[in-house]
DNA sequence: GCTCAATAATTTCCTTCGTCAAGTATTGAT
DNA sequence: ATCAATACTTGACGAAGGAAATTATTGAGC
């Protein structure tokens, strides 16, 4: 786990975690919350402080009736250690340096001209190299770098099994970017990482189960059901976008009927923009400015995705019942068209106490793919 | 966990539940299995032999190249202990004797005239003493039963917060059944006992992910992630029968659109078959009958139904990614009708490599139910 | 039959982890 | 100052597994 050690105990691990995501928390608090003994606690923190990993915050004032020692919390040392995070799509790698709280500390980016796979490596060992050479003085607290990759991706060998957007096939990432970098790197699903990175540090902490929808090109879906994220055993899970919702719905490019994605992916609203508007040439950004112009026909195209969407978010809540859900993703620039019915047909579909679901719908700023990569390194460490 | 026994260590129980679920097994397997040393493993069965529920079995036929002591596998006795499921409908209260491999010994049934507490609760008690007292002598080995009842149960402290079909609310039934039977009693939402049944005992077995759905006069869906049971943290989990697959559809008594149930249900499916054939006297039975009869109107209520289970259980496999699917219930009695077309609208709508999830399509004995019951008592043996 | 390699199970000793119970630390209220 | 309340620490202890040596039991090769 730690550079020193080899080994380390569970309650070790557990405080440690705890202290991470749940904030400055009391030895008393985590020994509640952990159901061990506060000795058991004491013996768990000291390590990590000598580490530098935690430190004692400064007594708060006291809150209840009358008496009592103050508690003095642990929080983590957020700067004394620093994560790579890097998404990898098919045209661009975006880079950010992260602290152990996974706040972002800087960014960088890289156009590519094509996904070749030895022109990507060179660009993102250039990447790291003036992610950690520049200004903050990274390079020595960093040894981990994550990779967010679309596709089938196997984290614990750091395969990528195949990525249709960039064209690869069994490609073993992990290995090779270790070469290149010198850093430990941990490779993982792109919506696995951001829902993971949500799980720990955003809207899911503390979630027992909670999803995360994307919306953009494809629509996507991260879950964890129990504490622990969904994997599927035949390397497919979250593919809301592949729901049918509409027996009588467009074919798909994946052979189904009226897939959410056939309907509300950016590339089917952009077809149906241009049939509405009788305009062949037209783009993406050309039918949001038409329906925010209030042009109906074009309107109801980004209302029919948005409740399309809805449908499948409301699937599903129903089957897992996750505690919350946050819908997001670079889609979501044209937020204002969708929510209302994204809401709606959210709320038509869901069944009974489903429908109580918070639903937090928001834009994806753009560097949060990239943060999610560097969460899957800070997971590793604490899992290594 | 046992009679004699307060505590018990972890791999105690890990051992005792592995030889259950995956029968006879030698304890150099089951160290591989559990991940544990064989020390390990032969501390933690000496007291469950010695108790008498292991036995050590006659050593078996060698298998590899050459040599090697034999192992002797270990292996349940069954007839150690005997547990009691009966479950609850509104009319109808069905009971089994299981021994503690999940065997039924014996059944009995009794119809209730209303669903009325005091009265169900009477009837109960009497089904219980018939069980226990008829031939097999059970009593003197029985000292847990399990209860299964739809709706909205609290299994962790044998509440039925609501169950719609037997107008009860708020119900501390494992309390007041305890007080009758003088058992231990645990009670669980039906379709989650049948799923634990399914994947403790049945096809489901050694599925790190598993699901159940049940066809009947409603549609549910039992999940098992991560090896564990999904509960839904509002209350709501495996609602497979509200999931909307025709946004143009019917109309569901849910409030929603299109809903498998609303097309597939029992109600649904009489409703369209008298519409279809004209005839507004039209029972489920006469539709069953038409349709085999080659009625091409009623047959074609039938496609579309199957179609409609297809897709909803293609949802899941897209979301959930489980090893393997078993669909079930006492609406495939019209087994026959519904097969082709369930695995029709499954092949559609599942994603990628999710076509490959293996899907068990079989009709259910009418006492499986009850036996889901017997099966959480056994699994409430164990975590005691 | 004897020896050896291979596999299964057991035993003994030991480490590790976490609890228990007692003690220390620090506060506000009386 | 004393006391109750709460937070934390300490040291002795015990439970649970692991490592390695030992015993058990087989088939193969001689």
């Amino acid at each position: 786990m730690f550079p020193e050690v080899e080994a380390v105990a569970p309650a070790v691990t557990a405080v440690f975690t705890t202290v991470l995501t749940e904030g400055p928390i009391s030895r008393v608090a985590l020994a509640r919350r952990l159901d061990l003994s506060s000795a058991a606690v004491t013996k768990a923190a000291r390590p990590l402080i000598e580490m530098g990993y935690l430190e004692e915050l400064a007594a708060t004032e006291r809150t209840g009736p009358g008496a009592g020692r103050p508690a003095s919390p642990l929080a983590i040392r957020a700067d004394r250690e620093f994560f790579v995070g890097v998404k990898i799509t098919g045209d661009e790698l975006i880079g950010v340096v992260c602290d152990l709280r996974a706040e972002v500390r800087t960014t960088a980016h890289r156009r590519l001209a094509v996904p070749q796979v030895d022109h990507v490596l060179i660009e993102l060992g250039e990447l790291v190299d003036e992610l950690l050479d520049g200004p903050g003085d990274y390079r020595a607290r960093t040894r981990r770098l994550g990779l967010a990759v679309s596709g089938d991706v196997d984290r614990s060998t750091g395969l990528v099994r195949y990525s249709p957007f960039l064209h690869w096939h069994d490609l073993p990432l992990q290995e090779r970017v270790e070469k290149i970098t010198g850093l430990t790197v941990t490779v993982e699903n792109d919506v696995k990482a951001l829902t993971t990175a949500e799980h720990w540090f955003g809207e899911g902490v503390g979630a027992e189960s909670f999803a995360l929808v994307t919306v953009g090109a494809g629509i996507g879906c991260g879950l964890v059901v129990n504490g622990r994220l969904v994997s599927g055993s035949h390397g497919v899970a979250g593919e809301i976008g592949h729901i049918g919702i509409d027996v009588n719905g467009p074919a798909c490019h994946c052979g189904g009927r009226g897939c959410v994605e056939a309907i509300a992916g950016a590339d089917a609203i952009v077809r149906q923009a241009q049939a509405a508007a009788g305009r062949p040439e037209l783009r993406f950004d050309d039918a949001v400015a038409l329906a925010r112009a209030g042009d109906g026909p074009v309107g109801a195209v980004f209302a029919r995705a948005g409740d399309a969407i809805g449908s499948g978010i409301a699937a599903v809540a129903n089957l897992v019942g996750p505690s919350r859900i946050v819908v997001s993703g670079e889609g979501l620039a044209a937020y204002d068209l969708f929510e209302p019915h994204i809401r709606a047909g959210f709320q038509r579909q869901a069944f009974g106490a489903a429908a109580d679901c918070p639903l937090s719908i928001r834009p994806l700023p753009f560097e949060e793919w990239a943060r999610g990569a560097a969460t899957v390194s800070i997971q590793a460490l604490v899992a290594a």
